[in-house]
DNA sequence: TTCCAGCGCG
DNA sequence: CGCGCTGGAA
C-alpha cells in the first residue's frame, strides 16, 4: 500500500469517526427505501434542510410509495411543492414516479449510471441515492463537498466551472472508501453544513485542524474560489385581477418561462386583452418585489370587476383565450409561486 | 437593502 | 452557459 492510500483512509477514517459522534437525525436517514431516498434528494436540491423537511412529510404523508405518487395528478404534487421554488423538480418527480410505475413494474433503478437517466437525477443525485440504497461506491459532489475538499486540499479551481466538477469528483472518488461509501457520503456533507460552512468556520472545533491546507496557510475565507457571474434582469409584470361575483379569472402558466404550471393572473401587458375601455381597472398601491435566480421582479395588481350578469359572457371569454375561472373556494386548490400567494395573504385570502 | 446558499436541464 | 426559486443572514 503506498503513501496516497494510506493518507486517503486516514481522511476517510476521521471524517467517519468526526460524523458518527455528531450525526443529523433526519428521517430519510432511517430507512433504505429507494423512493423516500430519491424524494429526499429531489427535495434538497437546492434548498436547505430546514426548509425542505416539512414538505417531505407532506409527500411521505401523502403518498407513500410510488405508487402513491404515480397515481397522483400533476397539479395536486405542484399544489403540494408550492411555496419550495424551482418547480420543474416536482413535475419531473412527478413524471419519474409514473415512469417507474409504468415501465418497471415500481422497481426503483438501482446503479448510478441507470439513476442518472432519470429526469430530474443529476450527478449528485445518482451519487446520492446509489450509495445510501443501495450501497454503491460513488462519491457525491455537492456544495459542502466543493468546500470541504477545495480547503483541506487547496484547491483554487474556480467551482462553477465544468473543470472543477470533475476534478473534485475525481478527488472525491479516491477518497470514499469502499467499505460504507454512503456514511462517508453523509459525513462530507454534513461535516461542510456543520463545521466547515461557508462563512466564519469554528477551526478550533475541526478534527483536521493539523492538516487542513486552508487553515495552515490562513486560506479558510477565501476558499472555494466561486466566481459569480449571475446577471439579474428587472421586469415588471403587470396583472390584471378580474373579478365576477365569487369567480376570479386565472392563468396557468406555460413552459418556456418562470414558473411553469403554477397559476397566476391574466396580465395587462398580453397583446389580446379584451377588457379596455368598458371596465374600470383599479390599481392596488402596494407593489409586489421578488426575486427569482435570474430575475428581479415588480409586480403591480389591478382589480376589475365585472357585473355578475356578465358571467357567461366572461366565461366564454375565458374558453377561448385559454384562462381559468375558478371560484374562491377553489382558488385555494391551484398551485401558485410565492408572489401571488402573498398577494392573496395581503388580501384576506 | 443586498448577499448568498443550494443542482440540473436544454 | 443561461435559466429556474426561496429564505435567512449580513
Amino acid at each position: 500500500m503506498n503513501s496516497k492510500n494510506t493518507d486517503n483512509q486516514a481522511f476517510s477514517n476521521l471524517i467517519i469517526s468526526w460524523y458518527r459522534e455528531n450525526p443529523r437525525e433526519l428521517p430519510w436517514r432511517e430507512t433504505s427505501d429507494p423512493y423516500k431516498i430519491w424524494l429526499s434528494e429531489i427535495i434538497l436540491q437546492q434548498t436547505r434542510v430546514a426548509q425542505g423537511l416539512p414538505y417531505y412529510y407532506a409527500f411521505v404523508q401523502n403518498y407513500p410509495t410510488i405508487k402513491d405518487l404515480a397515481h397522483a395528478s400533476e397539479s395536486e404534487v405542484l399544489r403540494l411543492w408550492q411555496g419550495l421554488g424551482y418547480y420543474s423538480r416536482a413535475r419531473n418527480l412527478h413524471s419519474c414516479a409514473k415512469y417507474i410505475w409504468d415501465e418497471f413494474e415500481g422497481k426503483f433503478p438501482s446503479t448510478y449510471e441507470t439513476l442518472l437517466r432519470l429526469k430530474g437525477v443529476g450527478s449528485y443525485t445518482a451519487a446520492a441515492i446509489a450509495s445510501f440504497a443501495f450501497g454503491e461506491v460513488k462519491a457525491v459532489v455537492d456544495g459542502n463537498v466543493f468546500r470541504v475538499l477545495s480547503r483541506y486540499f487547496g484547491i483554487e479551481t474556480d467551482i462553477a466551472t465544468g473543470k472543477a466538477k470533475k476534478e473534485f469528483e475525481i478527488l472525491a472518488n479516491r477518497l470514499i472508501p469502499k467499505e460504507n461509501p454512503g456514511e462517508f457520503n453523509q459525513a462530507m456533507m454534513d461535516f461542510g453544513a456543520r463545521l466547515c460552512v461557508p462563512k466564519n468556520p469554528d477551526c478550533t472545533q475541526c478534527p483536521f485542524q493539523g492538516s487542513c491546507f486552508a487553515k495552515k496557510n490562513g486560506l479558510v475565507s477565501q476558499l472555494p474560489v466561486k466566481i459569480n457571474k449571475t446577471k439579474v434582469k428587472d421586469r415588471k409584470l403587470e396583472y390584471a385581477v378580474i373579478k365576477c361575483g365569487e369567480h376570479w379569472v386565472w392563468k396557468k402558466r406555460g413552459s418556456g418561462d418562470i414558473w411553469t404550471g403554477l397559476h397566476d393572473f391574466p396580465l395587462l401587458e398580453q397583446e389580446n386583452f379584451p377588457f379596455d375601455t368598458s371596465y374600470k381597472l383599479q390599481p392596488f398601491p402596494k407593489r409586489y418585489r421578488h426575486i427569482l435566480s435570474h430575475q428581479k421582479l415588480d409586480a403591480g395588481f389591478s382589480e376589475i370587476i365585472i357585473p355578475s350578469e356578465q358571467h357567461p359572457h366572461l366565461a366564454q371569454w375565458c374558453e377561448e383565450e385559454g384562462y381559468l375561472l375558478v371560484s374562491e373556494k377553489e382558488m385555494e386548490y391551484l398551485a401558485k409561486p410565492k408572489l401571488i400567494v402573498n398577494f392573496l395573504n395581503d388580501h384576506g385570502i
